[in-house]
DNA sequence: ACTATCATACTAACATGTTAGTTGACTTAA
DNA sequence: TTAAGTCAACTAACATGTTAGTATGATAGT
């Protein structure tokens, strides 16, 4: 029955839009930093005086993340963060899947020329970035890679919806970030999936995409032992 | 700036849930079956009264069907529902393909006899009922026919992401239900889907799936045309 | 006649008071 | 000692009052 430390709650200001919008963000990064730890329990009225708004835009911003599985609320009893599940990392991990193989064959069919540059581009400050060790830099170039590939295949809208369902998995992917070697590897996935959609070859981009994706899922489930208290049983 | 006719509204002892659930999906309802016409003022006040409810629980359903995309909020000033958009209803398209032609592929291969037999069991209804023309009904077996498939390769936990995710192509739907015969072509699809996975075939599951899939699209694209008033510019 | 300005009315957003359901501890009886 | 029953404290859900931002329409100035 541990308690959320609301001090961990970055300030407003960091945020834009409704007092909603920002007591959800900053609620939201807090869960997927790992800084409100998966399972303890979420007050209101710390939260409100933390962040120094009324009861309203909380509830609210706790509903809406509750509909992202990101925390559970028990009626009319307590709300909490949700705790990991190797089976919804598993599922969301298959639609995710999915759908950027879909994209990267596609991707590769009717890219234009401009679109190339667009991705060569972004190819360029993911290897400078990684030689300078900027990982959270990095993290930024690598969603957009992925989402220079939407785009390609004119399915952009789609990026916020594959993000927002791939909210437990963003979440798992950081407690294996410290793994040495891996954005170094991650930036050589993504040059073979690059290669394939600038030569056209949509089979190639395809099998490269999928072994990129899958580094994810196979690294992670050892982690349910090592992390036994962040797993539902 | 015509406003939504609030006697359209359900009784709220129709649903299940708390008072914001339940008037949420009141209104989804009301939305999805175009009783709200797309482009609609929805006023507060008006559907307090109706469903004799306060302000809370609607605002709160509003909120979470504008994350739904059914609904777009002008803060401050109004909330209409929102129309309907062959980009968005193109690209949730390719998201529901992508993940059932995936699905379709895995549940070919790893079926066991007796998720085939509850396949089986759910097309005979489907047959019965399509000769019945109880459309109701069908159209509740249709939707059973898919979770089935994503049973088969234990990703029972996206079918209702996959759901909310094509809202729009639901509502859209409803506009093409009135053509004669399709109900029969939609059984035969599925048969040939079904065939496909009894004969553990995954590419001809595939093929099934996606030609049965592309139906919608390709009778949609007419649709802009001849109801141009529920359709964004 | 046309445009710019301002007042008014209306809305969503926010704050706060109230209600009802759940939990867990304490008591009491077997 | 344990099991059941009761009660107090706490919670989310709901109701309602308040604020602030937006749109519309009238009016005044050109």
């Amino acid at each position: 029955m541990i308690e959320a430390d609301v001090s961990q709650l970055s300030e407003l200001g960091n945020y834009s839009g409704s007092l909603s919008d920002r007591v959800y963000h900053a609620i939201r990064d807090a869960i997927l930093s790992l800084r409100f730890a998966p399972g303890v329990v979420i007050r209101k009225a710390p939260i409100c005086e933390r962040l120094q708004v009324s009861r309203s835009p909380v509830a609210d911003a706790l509903r809406r993340l509750s509909e992202d599985g990101l925390v559970d609320i028990v009626p009319q009893s307590a709300t909490r963060v949700s705790k990991l599940s190797l089976r919804v990392i598993r599922e969301q991990s298959f639609l995710r899947e999915a759908l950027e193989l879909a994209a990267v064959a596609r991707a590769a069919e009717l890219r234009s020329e401009q679109q190339l540059a667009r991705l060569a581009r972004n190819m360029r400050h993911q290897r400078f970035l990684v030689e300078d060790l900027d990982f959270a830099e990095f993290y930024k170039f690598d969603e957009e890679f992925h989402d220079l590939i939407f785009e390609c295949c004119d399915i952009s809208l789609l990026a916020p919806t594959v993000e927002s369902v791939s909210l437990q998995v963003q979440r798992a992917r950081l407690l294996l970030l410290p793994e040495p070697g891996r954005t170094a590897d991650t930036v050589d996935e993504h040059d073979a999936i690059f290669a394939a959609i600038r030569e056209q070859n949509p089979a190639a981009a395809v099998n490269a995409m999928r072994s990129h994706l899958r580094q994810l899922i196979k690294r992670l489930e050892p982690l349910e032992r090592e992390r036994p208290e962040m797993f539902t049983t």
